[in-house]
DNA sequence: CGTATTTCTTAACTTAAGTGAACGGTTGTT
DNA sequence: AACAACCGTTCACTTAAGTTAAGAAATACG
């Protein structure tokens, strides 16, 4: 048991970690500026967690208070319908993820799963209450980000309804070219709303078009 | 100018607005209570409007800092893209919309207007920020607003990843049935992501199949 | 009341996505 | 090294949405 806690200081005090504590400041500090004493108090919390590739984070029917932010890699939330898999987004460097079930109380519709090593920061729903109601600041924070992000989704949200697949894959070329690179094809396509076929056909049909 | 003060005395004091004040107050006593003086500072901000049919609210290209919040009645928002419109949200009774171009403070990228006579709440950005700092516990309000519209808004781009159009219209029959009948086809159409045509087409499939 | 405009539907044809199957290429496992 | 599992692409065929056009129905307006 000693032993464990020793080695888990070693591995929270490591480069990486203290590199990822300076990520997290530097983003928040756009919002609120933190006292280091508040700095403490957030890193006191343990909230840091490194996660290995294809570790699933949440599964359908589970209930959950978990919110994650990906401070490094990438998770990818999906759903099964009749056995098949629909990926609906992808949560990447500085992005956060607070699943529906979390503020519904609900059990989850749908998983998420980590598609490489990520280190994320993970926060469950009772701490923030706590955290909020401690400083002020925090949950101005904490509106501001959810406004931002409902207007941020709201327009993406809007593209998606307003524009063909080819499109939709050309606009992410543009927008996210690091996602067409890092995520196998298939659960791309289904981000696009389409079949693996389609996406390959669709892709070949732009090369064609080119030359 | 004292005469037109009058009329303004008389619209605003008549049944159908005090009927909307406590249509507002039922709303916010879900998240927050509010003493008869917070209820009063609210009711002076004079954010109750009575909007005709018709009216646009926002156009393409402006600047704004409104918010709106429908009490009664139905806005549409759409773009305008190669002379077609296209509609990518209803808002009807308790619904609240924050243009995105508020929140990131650029020219408005959409339209938004009233296709009923409608009561609205309108509420600015400016007020917002002296509201938010004079009672704390609005802000909590609209933390927990935010997030849940992010939530509900996540759900829903989420369904229409995943689905057909005829999914999606038999989906919208189950959860909205009102906006079928309240809304010209034509709209919903580009709200479901398809053509007029197609949405005809995709009713009589369904009425056949019923057969 | 009658005309103009908008809205909805239908139809024929085009285009693109869905489906099922097959084929190489890669990865991972024993 | 051999095998299985998975992944991406291609193809032929099916299905549904886009396009263009025309006409009927409903609505708005003078």
């Amino acid at each position: 048991m000693f032993a464990l806690t020793i080695s888990w200081c070693n591995r929270k005090s490591n480069n990486i970690y203290k590199k990822m504590h300076n990520v997290l400041f530097d983003f928040i500090s756009k919002y609120i500026s933190l006292t280091e004493d508040e700095k403490n108090a957030l890193l006191s919390l343990d909230i840091f967690h490194s996660v290995k590739k294809g570790t699933i984070l949440l599964k359908e029917g589970q209930y959950s208070k978990e919110s994650y932010f990906a401070l490094k890699g990438c998770i990818r939330t999906y759903y099964i319908t009749d056995g098949e898999e629909k990926t609906t987004a992808f949560y990447t460097e500085m992005e956060a993820l607070t699943p529906p079930c979390v503020i519904s109380k609900t059990p989850s519709e749908y998983y998420i799963s980590c598609i490489e090593d990520s280190i994320l920061l993970v926060s469950n729903s009772d701490m923030e209450v706590e955290v909020n109601s401690k400083f002020p600041k925090f949950e101005t924070m904490c509106r501001i980000l959810s406004e931002e992000l409902l207007a941020k989704q709201r327009i993406d949200f809007d593209e998606f309804k307003t524009t063909s697949p080819e499109q939709r894959y050309l606009n992410l070329l543009q927008k996210r070219p690091d996602l067409i690179q890092r995520v196998p094809q298939h659960q791309l396509a289904s981000y696009l709303g389409i079949k693996p076929q389609s996406l390959s056909r669709l892709r070949a049909r732009i090369l064609e078009k080119k030359s």
